[in-house]
DNA sequence: AGATGAGATGACAACGTTGTCGTCCTGAGA
DNA sequence: TCTCAGGACGACAACGTTGTCATCTCATCT
């Protein structure tokens, strides 16, 4: 249906190797020659066929594999939108996927990804073990982790928020407004910024000499509803939390819908900032940063690693910065 | 660097023929040959080439092209989901990029997913011309439209948003609650679902015998910043609207904004819902549809094509539903 | 006129895979 | 023992392109 080189060469009267060259811009032939290729491609609607290329130059795909948790979270889209710009800049195109946190899809996804031969692999790890890639990155796909860094073993650089600082700076503050039940609700433990952030949780209270009261985590919760529910609980214990400090954007959704259910006045920082979080009854203070840089910053290593710069592996921290609002100025009642 | 079958073959000590068989699950090899080969091939860390393999079988790459205009737009991040779901249901892969809206940059984007030979496009059209697609589609790569349609000429499928009949209903809305000054936000005129808003809301003025003031109506808005500047003004008339109509999430955004710098009570209803939109001061009465099962849609619409299936051209449109929260509700002064 | 060289063009192989067809081997049946 | 069928496996071509090298055509110079 489609095409070729050969059928354009027939129809302009030149060799394959003629039209090659046309379509390439080389040098090398006569403008009337050119001329009558172009019209037997314009006229045929002749395509080059990337994949022909690709196969025969044997190396460049010119594209590159992004795994992320779910394109409809405005985090990951965010970061997706970070990287498709520098993709483009660098006349690239992405291929995407969403592993929904699941280790066996994330895998297949790569797998397939590797099987495209994209020239390098962006990845928000999902599962723990991703040694898997190790053949993959000596093969020369190069990947570059986003939000979350891979195991020791794995040598490979890595894009990451300073999740610790963020949680310590949200809770820090929540303390010097008075309060002292604090909550947090976080991921899933096997998440490494859920994990992180809860460790910058228990880190800010110890250093006020708050003790942590266990009643008060709540670890697990991966959804708005889940993190509306924990909530719920928690403001019906006996000695309810003044404040809540929530790990990610799902999580503040799911405890500011609790809170206001409940009709409390609970003091609230969330990690992520939210669109409309200035808006509300009262405005959500929050630990903000730069997802859109962060999957920018992602795709420029890569593109370094792709163009076959050796570097020891990058480790590149972005910082967070606290937006004061009013929920985290809330005194405790 | 990376392992080709002929490696493994050489390896296991059998032919390449006998090793595709094996890569392929195709019958006719012994099993003790079949694990000699399957040693090799992890011994190597080999995968296939799709590449090579999409070449040779000189069709499918199971890929698919998506076109939209800004991933990290809630409204497009939420059609990739769809979109993204039906891909994994039929072991396709999505490569996506964003036009923002930029006609250059969108024809550019489909001629390299043609050049990559994506076996289907879904593309959400940011110009006004596409006839550039009929002979890519005439040669077998199917596309389908997303919430705007092409030109008549181009005889393809297409999955909308009833906006007439969603702006109708909001601008009803708002006269039915004794508004008679509304005005209304809406996108570049030449986007076709900010004029089909546009006419919604003139529609639903003329059927209640209430005159259009033309000072009200604020056309190409296309951002958050835009739509803030253009209520602010509004707001700033002599005699300003008691209400507004917004013709997507971005202007909402802005024109929320601008009402409450100005601690204005303008009623509003939004086309598009927002995350969190139940829980500003004023709850934002919204037109709400269904993004992801847009993108779902005509994903699957595609499918159908790419599989060969004959249909004339779909036209399927999505309903829109009111979602009476507050903001629509609030009386003239 | 013949040699020379530059510019234009073409023939051919190769990228890694799969479809087609041919070959070889084994065991069953005559 | 010979034939034959069928299973297992391999040789080869082809997909559409590009890199390499060869060829051909003139215009120029001696």
């Amino acid at each position: 249906m489609r095409p070729t080189m050969r059928d354009v060469a027939r129809r302009a009267g030149v060799s394959l190797k003629t039209v090659s060259r046309v379509v390439n811009g080389e040098d090398g032939v006569r403008p009337d020659t050119t001329a009558k290729v172009n019209a037997a491609i314009s006229a045929l609607g002749f395509r080059r066929n990337d994949i022909a290329r690709a196969l025969r130059g044997g190396k460049r795909t010119r594209s590159l594999g992004l795994v992320i948790k779910d394109v409809a979270n405005p985090f990951y889209s965010q970061i997706a939108r970070g990287v498709e710009e520098v993709a483009r800049a660098h006349d690239l195109l992405v291929i995407s996927g969403c592993s929904d946190e699941d280790p066996a899809r994330e895998r297949h996804l790569i797998r397939s990804l590797c099987e495209r031969r994209v020239d390098g692999l962006l990845v928000v790890p999902s599962g723990t073990d991703h040694r898997y890639l190790i053949p993959e990155i000596s093969m020369g796909t190069p990947a570059v982790f986003i939000d979350r860094p891979p195991e020791e073993a794995l040598e490979a650089d890595v894009v990451l928020i300073d999740s610790v600082g963020g949680a310590r700076t949200a809770v820090d503050h929540l303390v010097r407004h008075g309060h002292r039940r604090i909550a947090c609700l976080s991921d899933l433990p096997g998440i490494f910024t859920a994990s992180e952030r809860l460790r910058g949780y228990r880190e800010a209270l110890g250093e006020h000499g708050v003790p942590v009261d266990e009643a008060l985590v709540r670890p697990g919760r991966h959804d708005v509803a889940g993190a509306e529910s924990a909530m719920a609980e928690l403001l019906a214990l006996d000695d309810p939390p003044t404040a809540v400090f929530t790990g990610n954007n799902r999580l503040t959704v799911g405890a500011l819908r609790a809170v206001q259910a409940a009709g409390a006045g609970t003091a609230l920082v969330g990690f992520d900032d939210l669109e409309l979080a200035d808006m509300l009854a009262t405005p959500v203070t929050v630990v903000a940063h730069q997802p859109v840089e962060m999957g920018r910053r992602a795709a420029e290593l890569l593109c370094r690693r792709m163009a076959g710069e050796e570097l020891p592996p990058q480790r590149v921290v972005l910082p967070t910065h606290l937006i004061v609002r009013g929920s985290g100025e809330l005194p405790p009642p």
